[in-house]
DNA sequence: CGCCCGTACATTGTATACGAAAGGCAACAG
DNA sequence: CTGTTGCCTTTCGTATACAATGTACGGGCG
């Protein structure tokens, strides 16, 4: 009996619906697609996708627990809106898991793994150069992603991910200055982690986190201004 | 009209059934009830809670998400069953969070918070005396989730006990010596804390979360010579 | 004009039914 | 005796229907 083409078995292949719909949504939430305070209707996302509510709500019970909506007992679903504190709180958390990961990642030392990130890096400098601005937040993310993955712990790795995806409703980053800044950023960590400097991977990894925290606070502060 | 004797709004007594199943299923996870490996069926749960299948399959999302089970599609759901390398990843992590915990409290210095914590400890004390064990797991959580709050960043805190939460299922501990131990490290975190020593709060603090890795290790170790 | 009450509609929560998929057991063939 | 096949039962995934709850709007009254 031959092989099947792809390697995935029959089963990984045949996703149940909840799952496919819980996928569907977290991916136009992360995109913006989907916009904080925007209301989820099952109803109506069950027409959309053509299924019974059954799966939705099964999904928005998973989303839920992802953090990237807010579910009202009875009264209705929407995407979480950003609130100012809990961000804070966030990046405060995720500055410290990411310094950690920078120092396991530098102890480590896996030239494959790293070599990875560095290849990121660079596609990531040449869409900046292109100033291809949409590439450059799937390319923040994957870099960040491979940074996870050079830590050799899958747990932090996982949490990492997921704190990334919670921080991108409140994290958008369009001004060309402040990209050019986070990559140069970027740059010195993969460095100091190339080094095998540990304290020095930890320290930038950090600040960078702590300084996307600043930036994200300042823009909106800014819109609030531009709002009244 | 008078106002109801409780004070607590009508919506929220009236919780939904597929949210107390989940509780009730957590809580269950949580106390030994429920054991790694054991299987969860949907019919079986929907009669005993003397329910539809659809709020347990919506429970059961919820349980899946805190990673308290283990889901294979359209085969069954079963009991997380603690995978070595996993709990000493989640280990680490946790004693990272612990430790950034511990500073922020003796930065906070919050005597109310801290006043808290105290009276814990003591009970938990007194309990080690008086040699009741099974109130010292309930109320080694208690510290630890009293310690969280201190920290004055609630988003730690909640990742913290779902952290605490999700080692429960590795985690046990009976042997009076070490018991006692623990409880003299608690009590050596608080008094750091309570002097405001940053460092020293946050290095004893990473320290009693990896010694008792460590222990269940021992511990795993043991039992699997045991079973030869 | 403003407030309150009632009704209608939209939405959420849950029960029931049906189909798909997986597992277990017995019988048969080599 | 071992391996394979077929059938039955159990369980999971999804659709449909019904009940409960919340919101919005219109009408009436002060």
């Amino acid at each position: 009996m031959k092989k099947p083409q792809s390697s995935r078995p029959l089963g990984a292949a045949h996703t149940a619906l909840f799952h496919q719909i819980y996928e569907a949504l977290r991916d136009r939430i992360q995109s913006g697609e989907l916009r904080p305070g925007d209301r989820l209707v099952e109803d109506r996302l069950a027409e959309d996708f053509g299924v019974s509510r059954n799966p939705v709500r099964e999904a928005i019970r998973m989303l839920s627990a992802d953090g990237l909506i807010e579910v009202n007992a009875r009264r209705g679903v929407y995407i979480a809106v950003p609130d100012p504190v809990k961000i804070q709180e966030l990046v405060e958390i995720r500055a410290v898991l990411e310094g950690h990961n920078a120092r396991l990642a530098a102890r480590r030392g896996n030239p494959k793994l790293l070599a990875a990130a560095g290849r990121i890096l660079e596609r990531g400098q040449a869409a900046l150069i292109a100033e291809k601005t949409e590439s450059l937040t799937r390319l923040n993310d994957e870099f960040h992603s491979a940074l996870a993955r050079a830590s050799e712990n899958e747990s932090l790795s996982e949490m990492l991910g997921s704190m990334r995806l919670r921080s991108s409703l409140g994290f958008a980053m369009s001004d060309p200055v402040v990209q050019a800044q986070s990559w140069q950023e970027h740059a010195g960590i993969l460095q100091a982690i190339l080094d095998g400097d540990e304290d020095t991977a930890e320290a930038l990894s950090r600040s960078h986190v702590l300084k996307a925290g600043d930036r994200a606070k300042e823009r909106a502060e800014t819109a609030a201004q531009a709002a009244s």
